[in-house]
DNA sequence: CACCTCAAAATTGTAGGATGATTGGTTCGT
DNA sequence: ACGAACCAATCATCCTACAATTTTGAGGTG
């Protein structure tokens, strides 16, 4: 006879769990707004404090964001991403960007690997998409396309967990690496690298695109100490 | 001028941050039953529901753990370690592996840069720990003695969010991980290419200990692949 | 003494109400 | 039209009360 564990499960951490499948899936979508708190215990039935636990929870968890007066919004779909970002707050930028780099070589790896051919496909379209930014000069787009181009490439690995944590890595770092790569987009070098790597992928050269990330690091980490010798 | 309006920290937020500091300093251990929430009450000079949704959220984050009529105890230290703790449930072994090969590859090249004298001294230590259990024919030493020395080399990297997430990924795997290394420890291939790495490291040969790397994890994944054929 | 039973104490879980503080919008006067 | 004062909505904090669960210990029984 099994002995029943503790699978009684408080009423706080079903309201929890609730909320965040809404969350999840999209029902509150990023900023948008919830209902106020009479409301919301009215809807899942439990008292005041109750619904307060579960949502401070999911607030202090970086789902949500709670204003005195105003109300409460979602402002992250992700548990995971909140923890890394506010991980990554305490890190440096070298730090970071290594990290980056160990999770960049195995996505290219892999991506060499496994890619399918839909994943061909993404593949040329984000380069053709770089291309057309940088013939324009436009260097908005060409972050933007750079960023997707390097989603794409994670997104080949196939490898869910490694998706999710390079995506939410790349989120946090969001506003240095468009600084960065704006600031090395101007050299050919940067999508010369960029046209290795992803013909490595294409070609199924293991190596080949894990030696192109190599290089694509190197020259990100170089542009950032020439960048900090500057200040 | 900046204003600074948000800087108002609600008091649920000022208890959660001073109850985080206790539990990462070790003031509260792991395994530390709290005093029971009047105590907490006075101690931190709140109300009852402040302080409940404090802890709340410190449970839902996976610090803490409550038990009516019991006590709540300290069952982890760190929220980045809940948090991919919770994201590995969802991952199998394989993904899990290779993330870990990522991280534990670029520990390695780190190591090899940028060991330090007590690096080396280290690393001596823990493969002398290695040996001396392998001779006593103690697995279970061995396993011990074996998360330890990659442990050593992800700290010889020198990069704190990559010992960070490293170690919390091991923990995470610690049985999973636990059951494959005895698989593998009786062969003596474990221990050469532990031997490999290491000299890698110690002789500053980058290439060398990623090389180590890719022979472990590919005999690791062998390994899995097998007894997973065995169900 | 050893062991079981069961009641009481300790502790967290849930409910409901009251008041203060902050925000956003509205109204009103100029 | 513009700014100031007001007001309503909303979250923040505190309080009390009771329920549910676990631990503890007293008392009985062999």
């Amino acid at each position: 006879m099994k002995i029943e564990k503790t699978n009684r499960i408080s009423l706080v951490e079903q309201v929890v769990s609730q909320m965040e499948s809404l969350i999840e899936s999209g029902a509150w979508a990023v900023g948008t707004r919830l209902p106020p708190e009479m409301e919301l215990m009215e809807r899942f039935d439990v008292s005041r404090n109750t619904l307060r636990e579960a949502v401070r929870a999911l607030v202090h968890g970086g789902l949500l964001q709670t204003k005195q007066g105003s109300g409460t919004r979602v402002c992250s779909s992700s548990v995971l991403g909140a923890a890394i970002e506010r991980r990554l707050h305490k890190s440096n930028l070298l730090e970071t960007l290594e990290v980056r780099h160990a999770l960049e070589r195995e996505a290219a790896r892999l991506a060499a690997v496994r890619r399918s051919e839909e994943d061909v496909q993404q593949l040329r379209l984000q380069m053709d998409a770089c291309l057309k930014a940088i013939q324009a000069n436009d260097h908005q787009a060409y972050v933007e396309a750079d960023i997707q181009l390097h989603q794409v490439i994670a997104a080949a690995s196939h490898n869910n967990l490694l998706i999710d944590l390079y995506e939410h890595m790349t989120d946090a770092l969001h506003s240095s690496v468009r600084n960065l790569v704006e600031l090395t987009s101007c050299t050919d070098v940067h999508q010369r690298i960029h046209g290795k790597l992803v013909d490595g992928i294409i070609a199924q050269n293991e190596d080949g695109a894990a030696e192109a990330v190599n290089e694509y690091m190197a020259h990100l980490k170089e542009t950032l100490s020439k960048s900090l010798e500057e200040l």
